[in-house]
DNA sequence: TTATTTATGGAATATTTATTTCAAAAATAA
DNA sequence: TTATTTTTGAAATAAATATTCCATAAATAA
């Protein structure tokens, strides 16, 4: 029979750690280098077959399943699970993140600390993925722009507003065009080649939106894209896009990642329109 | 026969990502689909079960064969290695953590950055100063109402809009006072004593707003105020109003915490007023 | 409309992958 | 030393997972 059973093995990768290191000792030697080698290593345990692992550390796949099984888990496939579990939260906070936060927190989590915490994961995905230049260049291409008229529904509607306010206070010319009452051809026709969109969308994509940017793009108008994933109808290579996805709770996706971006982008765009009214004088 | 045969599939993540952005349009319906959910949810695709990520995009087994036999792959498990692959280096906890630092830290800010640790600081001072009991009376105030009039100006408007769109999405009967061409006096007499006015403002703080909520206090209309400041002429003592403070950035303020207790209002709402119409039945 | 192609889901099948079993090898105790 | 327990590897088995195939549905063209 085995030798230690661990009625309640870590569930989380932190809690594994120190009970390795204070274990170590006591386990048998071909164990000792799977534990040696699981914590140099745990992507290798997390996305490799037991085959493959056990080959990498030299012992056999049985001697990964008893050295799971040591621990407490079920089997190796158990044990992987926690691995696993480590590394989908650390190259991006994704919905998993939010899960866990919910088990680990004892139910005493606030309504708000919920969409909060959405909030900032979001925030900061932002910050590290968003393409500056492309920032740049859009901001570029709408401070050129002898008018700037703006599109979007549904969700992005109050981003929308958010820029039509923030343009117009930074004095750059912007109209909102979703308020109409225009056909999408007749909006379109009102851009002259000096003029951009700026389109505003999020999935699911409105067809008005994805029309309005299909024909200017047909008559060379510049489109500057502000939606929530590159494989958004209105993101064009040939285009300026920004991408911005805001991280969802219990299906509810906040818009606080959105603001931070179109407020940048914004400000950006003043000030490069500043820079220009200053040339001409 | 399948259509396209892509030769030479990508084999790292970063040039899958373009690839399907070009041939996104051209793929059926259900792939796409799949198409979404991959660039927004990679850690699902390297490390779950072809039947677990199926289940979750709402398709057959057989459509992620496919899907990554359209772009290349031999099958669903080739292409999860490039899935995988991309997890592999991302996660390296404390060095590159380091290194990270570093480079932020010699390199001057990004035009971005400023704006996201505004943005961060906002939210997390929401998170800690925020009146839970508050929101939820609020919450319950807005859910008994048989109308929830909106009203705000400037930049409140963003959030007027949001709130309008996310009450509605949850079946909370609502409509935006500030579009319509009346004077405040007329809107006033528009609410009932079952209605609840939602106020959002902002310093500098509009006459408009202010004004229509003395009114309705006045015919003890139920107000919920959303603002910046206890010292806002729209917070009354005897009411419900919820705080929240941005950050501001050389003089811009954004939207990003208001937006994120703005859609917490509204979803705590729903929820209550779910509750309550269920007890109806 | 009808014919033809393309897309899709469900079930059968093949394959991969994990687990168990058992005999033999080490290690330990008497 | 021998007896006993523990550890280990190899092969057999069980489980899971991916893939293929086919009938049908949907879309498209004639």
């Amino acid at each position: 029979m085995t030798k230690v059973i661990q009625v309640k093995p870590p569930r989380v990768f932190s809690e594994l750690k120190p009970w390795l290191q204070d274990h170590y000792q006591d386990l048998p030697k071909r164990l000792q280098s799977v534990a040696v080698f699981a914590m140099h290593n745990p992507d290798v345990i997390a996305l490799n077959t037991i085959a493959s692992i056990s080959d990498q550390v030299g012992v056999t796949p049985s001697t990964m399943v008893r050295f799971a099984k040591s621990i407490g888990y079920q089997g190796f496939s158990d044990m992987q699970i926690v691995f696993q579990e480590s590394m989908r939260h650390v190259p991006q906070p994704y919905s998993e993140r939010l899960n866990s936060m919910q088990r680990s927190a004892d139910r005493e989590q606030t309504v708000l600390s919920h969409f909060t915490q959405a909030a900032a994961a979001s925030i900061s995905r932002l910050e590290q993925n968003v393409d500056e230049s492309a920032l740049l260049k859009a901001s570029k291409q709408l401070a050129q722009a002898r008018m700037v008229y703006i599109a979007g529904q549904g969700r992005a509607e109050p981003v929308v507003a958010y820029l039509h306010y923030t343009l117009v206070k930074l004095g750059v010319q912007s109209v909102v065009l979703s308020g109409m009452p225009h056909s999408m051809a007749d909006k379109a026709r009102m851009l002259k080649t000096d003029d951009v969109l700026l389109a505003i969308s999020f999935s699911p994509y409105t067809a008005n939106t994805r029309e309005l940017v299909d024909i200017c793009l047909l008559n060379n108008t510049k489109v500057v894209a502000l939606t929530d994933s590159t494989l958004s109808p209105i993101a064009r290579a040939d285009d300026f896009h920004l991408e911005v996805l805001e991280e969802e709770v219990s299906g509810f996706r906040g818009l606080s990642a959105t603001m931070c971006l179109a407020l940048c982008l914004a400000v950006e765009t003043g000030r490069v329109r500043a820079e220009l009214d200053k040339d001409v004088k």
